[in-house]
DNA sequence: GCCCTATGTTAAA
DNA sequence: TTAACCTAGGGCT
């Protein structure tokens, strides 16, 4: 259950451990099939955009989007062990490991549908080069609020639940607000806020968006202003914090610092 | 052990 | 708008 920072340390971990090398890919579970296509041939590189790691094998893209079920477990050994549960793909260099369990897609892509994946794809705050203006443009465009923007991963990708309703209250700015209505130095706000806050994220493993607590140090307990803190006393101003559903999602804010 | 929940997305109704 | 995907952790008994 990642958002996009995840995904980055993700990579970071296969371009350490993997890259450069012939990997070993295997589907113990079997509902990888195509995992033979790549078996023993090398792994150029790895790159997320957004919640999506794509792995660059010389024959094809692998896409693996771990959807909210799936996890990956990275860990040394000395003699391989048996697989534990449903493992979709199993990643072995040298003494380095790698499984992959439950994801949404594990899929590899032609050139083409790789092509196709990257055009549904907003700019990643996480990518020095990616354009923050399509970002400005979609968001000044729409009359969808501005709460389900930052989920669309075609306005913006990495963002999820808890840096939606974090990043939303570090700008108070109201989640109902469409996006058409966002003045546009607020929502360049949010974009920088989130180029500054995510890199914290990949370095962390923590997605820490809290003044004052920006350190991998914050208890879990302390760590954000919203998230998961429905009718507990806001951090600014004592007022309850209000939970809905939206788009079948938890949406968190607080009514008084962002009215 | 049982029940609930989850940082997500897609496809069908 | 709803169901499906189908893993793992946490709180409870």
């Amino acid at each position: 259950m990642p958002e996009g920072h995840t995904v980055h340390r993700t990579a970071n971990q296969f371009n350490k451990k993997f890259a450069k090398a012939k990997v070993s890919v295997t589907s113990p579970q079997g509902r990888f099939s195509d995992s033979s296509l790549i078996n023993g041939t090398t792994l150029v590189s790895a790159k997320a955009i957004g919640k999506q790691l794509f792995l660059f094998f010389e024959p094809a893209v692998l896409r693996i989007h771990l959807g909210i079920y799936g996890k990956w477990g990275f860990s040394e050994f000395e003699s391989l062990p048996e697989p534990k549960g449903q493992v979709r793909a199993r990643f072995v260099n040298g003494n380095q490991l790698a499984d992959l369990r439950g994801p949404t897609a594990c899929e590899l892509l032609s050139t083409e549908q790789y092509q196709q994946v990257l055009d549904r794809l907003g700019p990643d705050p996480l990518d020095p080069s990616s354009d923050k203006q399509r970002f400005l443009e979609k968001v000044a465009r729409s009359s969808v609020t501005i709460g389900q923007l930052l989920m669309d991963q075609s306005v913006i990708s990495g963002i999820g639940n808890v840096y939606r309703a974090e990043l939303l209250f570090r700008a108070n700015l109201n989640p109902h607000t469409p996006g058409k209505l966002v003045p546009s130095e607020i929502v360049g706000a949010i974009w920088e806020d989130a180029v500054a806050l995510m890199p914290l994220g990949v370095k962390t493993g923590y997605m820490l968006t809290r003044e004052g607590f920006l350190t991998a140090k914050t208890k879990k307990i302390d760590r954000y202003y919203l998230y998961k803190r429905e009718g507990l006393p806001c951090r600014e101003c004592g007022n309850p914090i209000s939970i809905e559903i939206l788009a079948t999602r938890k949406l968190y804010f607080c009514s008084r610092c962002q009215p």
